[in-house]
RNA sequence: GCCUGAGUGGCGAAAUUGGUAGACGCACAGGACUUAAAAUCCUGCGGGAGUCAAAUCCCAUGCCGGUUCAAGUCCGGCCUUAGGCACCA
């Protein structure tokens, strides 16, 4: 209907010119608001991006209108394997195949209209910004934080890659079908688990959503329970960790973790080597996750000739090897009770093991289990001493007993690990350490940083499972920084969380060439006010961020331990078959098309008003076209402009701005646009509409659908840009209607509705109420039990 | 398996957090305008009973039960579905 692309590109060479969001680090009411930054893949921007680039920009605009300092930055995630997969296959430097998708990005980000500060744009990828991401590794280093382990990886002998779980779900391959075999490897590792307490104790200083502090509380898996010493017969110990300490007595065998130390240990006295070997053969080719699977967990083998002696009692009981006890969570030991825990229980009765109980309930057909007997004040039995005790008093008696014997001590554990830090790959930040034949690690001198990547056109993968960097000798050799003697660089490179754990600090002052960020500027913008993402990052991504703050915080180069104040998700746009959008499902929804042939404007409002911006909703585009008719309707209104000023109906106009002030800070964007639907179909009805009322209507609009809201503020001269303009306040006390629709129950069916002045008060609804007709039939013969009145709402008569 | 969400008309969804279920929009149907179509405008639109038309009544928010004058909303138990589970990011 209008011409979209002329007026598109007008208003967008107009806030390019004028740096209209070019945010300054000085002022009054800074606001940070961050959306987190894409990955610049070849398939594009996708309309998900545009969801939430979107709701934050409504947000930014209208809180700029408002007269806040917005920060709206926007940036590239640009490291990761697609790109160097992609690059691989085509023969050129990942660099060059990142530098063209940042391209395309940039331009179809500019081309909806997004509110950015462009002057702030980076990539993680860009020397001038890894630099700081490697030296703030070597702090991490200098900290005692990083240090090399040997960890298990999933390797697939084909591909000659390592492979996330999921690749290799299932122990195969996912992109040959190879079987995937579990090496182990020396890598770089973060003491992210010295954090766990912190990163707890940290959520209360944030105001996440509740599911994402939940989403990390799970994460970090803290559980307060008892590590136990226990002997083996003939010499030597290991421990447990228990939850349970009240069912000790019930013990009727250990199970330790096939890929732990102990049973290497224990080896030389096992009976059945064959059998154990075999089985630990067996475990070492399924993920943590197959093996902890609840109706996995009965596989198990007997370690036999090897008895330990449960400490309580000085009982000898056997001990097994299963899978489901991880060698690196806990002690990599559990005591088993299969009275009371379903999974020994089943386990016992697949190995015909002794049941012993020892808290009163009833285990016939399965365990009595802690979420069965806690806080009932069920007794114990069977437990010498403390029978008779409530499980309560039991847990702690036991453990002081335990304690005051030495043998066992009260303990925090945490499921949360220390972070994997090295990849075996080219397209990522070299770990900029040296290792040198007497000196050991040393990290690269600041004054030499950043290690750039060499340029080069082949980096297959290796056969021995080494960073493709390992095979370019001009990468590899160099000088040791200490002792000038003969060294080799470090070849891992580092993983893609780790740019995005900290550009939200360097977004704050991006063009620094001392500092990763001044502690001027991050003090000025304090915190990220609004930092907005998907629901799949909200776990790890989320809390790599805040561990990483936290450590810079401890050491002194963040002014505050958390930098992220509030955490908001969205849902995800689902195709129109409400399956996830893929190529190869044919249901994807390519922005520049929609942008092309319908606007940007019908683009941002109709991803708006699509639905709940938290949750997922499919595309649809039949709903696409009923907000372009929105829009068209708003360019006709201006044909019924009359001359005058002032509010044909003053509480239409304070209550949309309440709603659309309200929901646009409350993530209800769609209910937001619903208002001003509303707004339009009421200002239609009038023979004419006054300059003021138009004027209100495009000011509301504006964050939504910026383009042709200018365009339509300006053709009719109803003042300066909406842009450069103030956010319209509203009265509350002339939102209120006049009348209101009174519902009258009985017995809480409605039988009555009349329309009523606010003013009624309670004593005259109630009697208005008792003379509705239909009401009376209903009330009549009966006794009166009581009525009950809600003011401005209902009243509800409660009969006999 | 574990953790976190979600389930309301033909469809996307609202519901002031315990107070009229279905706002707003899409689709559809009928009408107006048009030589015609598109666009636009008007009217209707959960299911059933009832009526010339109404009034009015019954049923209905995944399933089963509970609390309450009143439940989409709170409680207990299920079912289905989406996301996360540490080298995809």
């Amino acid at each position: 209907m209008y011409n979209h692309k002329k007026i598109e590109k007008k208003w967008q060479e107009y806030w390019a010119e004028h740096k209209t969001f070019k945010a300054e680090n000085n002022g009054a009411n800074p606001y940070y608001i961050l959306v987190e930054f894409p990955y610049p893949s070849g398939a594009g921007l996708h309309v998900g991006h545009v969801r939430s680039y979107t709701a934050q920009d409504a947000l930014a605009r209208m809180k700029r209108m408002q007269g806040y300092n917005v920060l709206y930055p926007m940036g590239y995630d640009a490291f990761g394997a697609p790109a160097e997969e992609y690059a691989i296959k085509t023969h050129q430097h990942p660099k060059n195949v990142v530098k063209q998708n940042i391209e395309v990005f940039g331009n179809q980000m500019k081309s909806i209209g997004f509110s950015f500060d462009w002057d702030r744009a980076f990539s993680t990828t860009d020397p001038e910004y890894y630099k700081w991401t490697q030296w703030q590794f070597i702090k991490f280093f200098e900290h005692d934080m990083a240090y090399k382990a040997v960890t298990k990886v999933n390797w697939c002998p084909n591909c000659k890659m390592v492979l996330s779980n999921e690749d290799a779900a299932g122990g195969t391959c996912e992109r040959c079908g190879a079987t995937v075999e579990q090496r182990e490897k020396s890598q770089w590792m973060l003491r992210m688990s010295d954090y766990s307490e912190d990163l707890l104790k940290g959520l209360d200083d944030t105001n996440f959503a509740e599911k994402v502090k939940l989403g990390q509380i799970n994460w970090i898996g803290k559980s307060t329970g008892v590590e136990m010493d226990v002997d083996i017969v003939g010499g030597g110990k290991f421990s447990i960790f228990t939850t349970c300490i009240e069912t000790v007595y019930g013990i009727t065998f250990f199970v330790i973790a096939p890929d732990g130390k102990l049973i290497r240990e224990l080896m030389p006295r096992v009976e059945n080597k064959e059998e154990v070997e075999a089985y630990i053969k067996e475990t070492s080719l399924k993920s943590a996750m197959d093996r902890t699977e609840l109706n996995k967990g009965k596989s198990g083998v007997e370690v036999k000739g090897v008895k330990a002696i449960n400490p309580i009692n000085g009982k000898e009981v056997p001990i097994f090897l299963g899978d489901f006890v991880l060698g690196d969570y806990g002690t990599g030991a559990v005591m088993a009770v299969p009275a009371h825990d379903q999974r020994d229980y089943e386990y016992a009765k697949e190995h015909n093991l002794d049941i012993v109980q020892v808290i009163e309930g009833d285990i016939s057909t399965c365990a009595f289990e802690k979420h069965d007997y806690l806080g009932k004040g069920i007794k114990l039995m069977n437990s010498e001493e403390f029978t008779g005790m409530t499980v309560e008093e039991a847990k702690e008696a036991i453990t002081d007993m335990l304690e005051k014997k030495g043998i066992a001590r009260r303990v925090n554990n945490y499921k949360m690990r220390d972070w994997v830090f090295g990849r075996q790959r080219f397209w990522g930040e070299p770990i900029p350490m040296i290792n040198c034949p007497k000196c050991g690690w040393v990290p690269v001198p600041e004054k030499d940083l950043p290690v750039l990547l060499p340029d080069v056109t082949e980096y297959e993968p290796t056969d021995t499972g080494e960073s493709p960097l390992a095979k370019i000798d001009e990468f590899v050799n160099c000088k040791c920084p200490k002792c000038g003697g003969d060294a080799k660089r470090e070849t891992d490179t580092m993983p893609q969380w780790a740019g995005s754990s900290w550009y939200f600090l360097r977004f704050m002052d991006p063009h620094n060439t001392k500092e990763f960020a001044s502690m001027d500027a991050m003090k000025y913008w304090n915190k990220v006010d609004w930092y907005n993402g998907g629901m799949e990052h909200t776990a790890r991504h989320l809390l790599y961020a805040r561990f990483w703050v936290q450590f810079l915080y401890n050491i002194g180069l963040v002014p505050n331990k958390e930098m992220i104040w509030t955490r908001v998700s969205h849902g995800m746009i689902l195709g129109s078959d409400n399956q996830k959008m893929s190529k190869s499902k044919g249901n994807v929804i390519n922005p520049d098309d929609i942008v092309n042939e319908y606007g940007a404007d019908t683009l941002r409002l109709y991803e708006m008003f699509m639905g709940d911006y938290q949750m997922d909703a499919p595309w649809n585009t039949d709903s696409l076209k009923g907000c372009e008719r929105f829009i068209n309707r708003v360019i006709k209104l201006g044909e019924k402009l009359n001359d005058k000023s002032g509010y044909t109906n003053e509480s239409l106009v304070h209550k949309t701005i309440k709603k659309v002030t309200e929901d646009t800070q409350t993530l209800k964007y769609n209910t937001a646009v619903s208002s001003m639907m509303i707004m339009l179909n009421e200002l239609e009805k009038q023979d004419s509409v006054t300059k003021d009322e138009y004027r209100i209507l495009l000011t509301l609009l504006n964050p939504y659908i910026p383009h042709i809201t200018e365009e339509l503020n300006e053709q009719y001269n109803l003042g300066k840009a909406i842009c450069e303009s103030t956010w319209p306040e509203y009265d509350d006390s002339k939102t209120a209607d006049e009348s209101f629709e009174m519902v009258v129950q009985v017995n809480g069916k409605v039988r009555g509705k009349i329309t009523v002045s606010s003013n009624t008060t309670e004593d005259e609804m109630k009697k208005l109420a008792m003379d509705i007709e239909n009401v009376k039939t209903y009330v009549e013969g009966h006794e009166i039990v009581k009525v009950i009145t809600i003011p401005k709402k209902l009243v509800s008569i409660v009969i006999k």
